[in-house]
DNA sequence: GATAAAATGGACCCGCAAGTCCAAACCGGG
DNA sequence: CCCGGTTTGGACTTGCGGGTCCATTTTATC
């Protein structure tokens, strides 16, 4: 079982883990250091990941894959005008300007991805759950007409995610954000462009 | 001084290095793995890489480097015009599709990326590089007419590198591939779109 | 407050992999 | 064929870090 205590000692090494993977990467990354930032000991790491490290990182990445979209929420969830389409566009640019260097996220799928299939389908569910968002987005518009009904709305959501992504991992190895926002905007224009036939200004 | 056999060994270590970085990753990686894989032996490796294990890899990320620029040629060179781009895109996906799993390149820039400036500095200089060639792709469309006059050019080719690294890095974490033809196509349907105005069919 | 379960502390073990070292073999030029 | 440098082999050291173990303390429940 689990007292209250022990959820959130759990919940300490977690997030404790994830602050220093985003301040030291994973290669960097020892239970030693876990223990000290978060004032515990050895076996309570193994108390609570019995798997070990490998244990815990997944427990990082599922924890960091749900801040992923809370961070854009509650944008995200109601794409249904271009001011909301707006605002999501700068959570994302915010959330990751904040973020730093390290992506937690993108480092342990990355690093434990191929290895293990319980990452592999933890990366496969976030990448759905946002994509489903933005497609759902994306149909609302064509609906009201604001979008030009001929997009795949899918193929569209994929290719707006994939920019964001693309961005993201530009801004970690870079530390400039430039691509992000420039896979944004154009992004958008393209979902603005020629509503059913009818041409647009683009940017 | 290097004699001829010395260059060759060296290269085979670096060969062999990215070789085993594809199959089974960065975190797998360890310097005897290499050393059986190229028969060679401790003392080679470190005579020919004096920092060790951080120099070897660096000469794996500027090799990948220069090998990500080299197999998108001749295409990258020379998009003048639509077929051109068509065949690049086709080139990446297949570059891609073939790379498998593991992506030498972004695994060492995420894994060494920050922690030494010359592999910062051989990111940098790829996506410059890269993306030069991708603006004066759409410089020359734009001279003939046969791309928007409106459009950025470098901003435009800065959200096309960041969907084509997005596509690769979901095709890292979801061995699926259609990420990255989205993000291709959709970019290029951008790109093909609305000629000074004129309305133009997407996809 | 007794007792069982949960939580904690921290010493210890152990293997692995980076890096060192020296001696041997090889090779090119005089 | 001999001498300098280069190349190679592989044993050895060393430190680090993941994981184990057990004793002790705390907490929940009756």
């Amino acid at each position: 079982m689990l007292t209250a205590k022990g959820a959130a000692t759990r919940r300490r090494i977690i997030e404790g883990a994830a602050a220093e993977i985003r301040e030291n990467g994973i290669a960097a990354l020892t239970l030693d250091d876990i223990r000290a930032r978060t004032s515990t000991s050895k076996s309570q790491i193994f108390h609570y990941f019995p798997g070990g490290k490998e244990d815990l990182l997944l427990a990082v990445a599922a924890r960091e894959a749900d801040r992923v979209i809370e961070d854009q929420q509650p944008h995200l969830g109601d794409l249904t005008t271009w001011q909301a389409w707006q605002d999501w566009r700068n959570a994302v640019v915010r959330r990751y300007e904040q973020q730093g260097v390290h992506c937690p996220l993108g480092v342990l799928m990355t690093e434990l991805g191929r290895s293990t299939p319980a990452a592999q389908a933890l990366t496969a569910r976030l990448i759905e759950q946002w994509q489903a968002a933005l497609r759902a987005g994306i149909a609302g518009m064509q609906a009201t007409g604001e979008v030009d009904r001929r997009l795949d709305a899918d193929r569209t959501a994929a290719a707006l995610l994939a920019a964001v992504q693309g961005g993201v991992t530009i801004l970690m190895s870079t530390g400039r954000i430039t691509h992000l926002e420039a896979a944004l905007d154009t992004s958008l224009a393209l979902l603005r462009q020629s509503v059913d036939g009818e041409p647009n200004v683009i940017g």
